[in-house]
DNA sequence: TACTATACGGAACGCGCGCTCCGGTTAGCC
DNA sequence: GGCTAACCGGAGCGCGCGTTCCGTATAGTA
């Protein structure tokens, strides 16, 4: 949970009590909108913080606020991994991690696959930076990938992205369906 | 839009304008939630139907209800669909023919794919015995196109359906990604 | 300890939406 | 045309949820 301010404005530091109380609506925003999505309501979010409602706005102005800076900290995980497997694995290898991982993490946490779907939250217009950013490191992987002869070479960044959403949905609306199997038939499908 | 009535009590028939009406809904109902998912207001169904809300709940006791009648229809129209394709193709082309046809569709009838997703209803618990009827004919189509080849033995008919659903999420969520290449690399994956 | 800026909690407000209710209207029938 | 049962429209109720407001409590300071 990084703890930057907008912009650059001196904001005079906060008291001890509001600092554990930011902390904590945080930490619980985030558990709570993984496990059930973003439509939780603030009330829930205060009660399950030990924190009175006024207390959640008033360090975000707006559930909006409150989800966006839990998003967008997920994100910006998303893209450091993967740069990080970009940089310490061979192309294929590197690529189908990332392709993992995104996909457990949206079947994992529900609130993000939202954000990801555009339903609440629509990160392109909100945080068009961290789009552009997540598509750079994404087509990087997926351009080295493709050189190596890992990955079809007709698929785009954009292709990519698309699947792994059409992958989140399928692990959270699959029902009985294994997920091994499901994802494994993607996988197979990008292959040259 | 199929009258049936559930049980076999006998129902004196609608009064004219009030069978105008109903019909009226039905239609309005369907392409509002086509277009734009479960999540549309009955008043502004109402509205659109030229009709007041009182007169929607008259011919429809709930919400539920409403979209249930449709989307069953819209289901039973697909399992026609499976079985007319089954009888008048040869396996593999059935199989992606039917699976084109439901991604597609899913694609175009927001509402159709909010209930397979399950939200809203869940049609499994809601009509079962439909529930079964589709996943039946599909694994018709399913077993027809694994043992012609066309299609990998290991596949189940949850995986498919699961598969399809993905698919149209991708579609809906997929933004700028063309379709027609996503959906290759699913059908890519299926192959043997 | 006394004082004040800061923060707290939770009652309350506004709004949207599913659903109900009832005074008025109309189709069907003589 | 007149009568009645069936039907209609839309105002209104209840509820959930985002957001605001304000009287109270407390951290920080001297």
């Amino acid at each position: 949970m990084s703890a930057r301010s907008g912009t650059v404005e001196p904001v005079k530091p906060l008291r001890a009590d509001a600092r554990r109380n930011r902390a904590k609506v945080l930490q619980v925003a985030y558990e709570v909108f993984a496990a059930e999505g973003l439509g939780v309501p603030i009330d829930e979010i205060a009660r399950r913080a030990g924190v009175g409602a006024g207390t959640v706005y008033r360090h975000f102005p707006t559930k909006e606020a409150l989800y966006r800076a839990i998003v967008v900290d997920r994100v910006e995980h998303l893209v450091a991994q993967a740069r990080e497997l970009a940089a310490s694995r061979e192309p294929g290898a590197a690529f189908y991690a990332f392709f993992d991982l995104m996909t457990t993490e949206g079947a994992t946490d529900k609130g993000l696959a939202d954000a990801l779907a555009g339903e609440g939250i629509d990160i392109a217009d909100v945080m068009p930076e961290l789009e552009r950013a997540f598509k750079e490191a994404l087509r990087d992987l997926l351009e080295r990938a493709q050189a190596a002869g890992t990955v079809r070479a007709d698929v785009t960044v954009a292709d990519v992205k698309t699947l792994m959403v059409g992958c989140q949905a399928m692990q959270r609306y699959g029902g009985d369906a294994p997920p091994a199997r499901v994802l494994d038939v993607v996988r197979e499908g990008l292959r040259p």
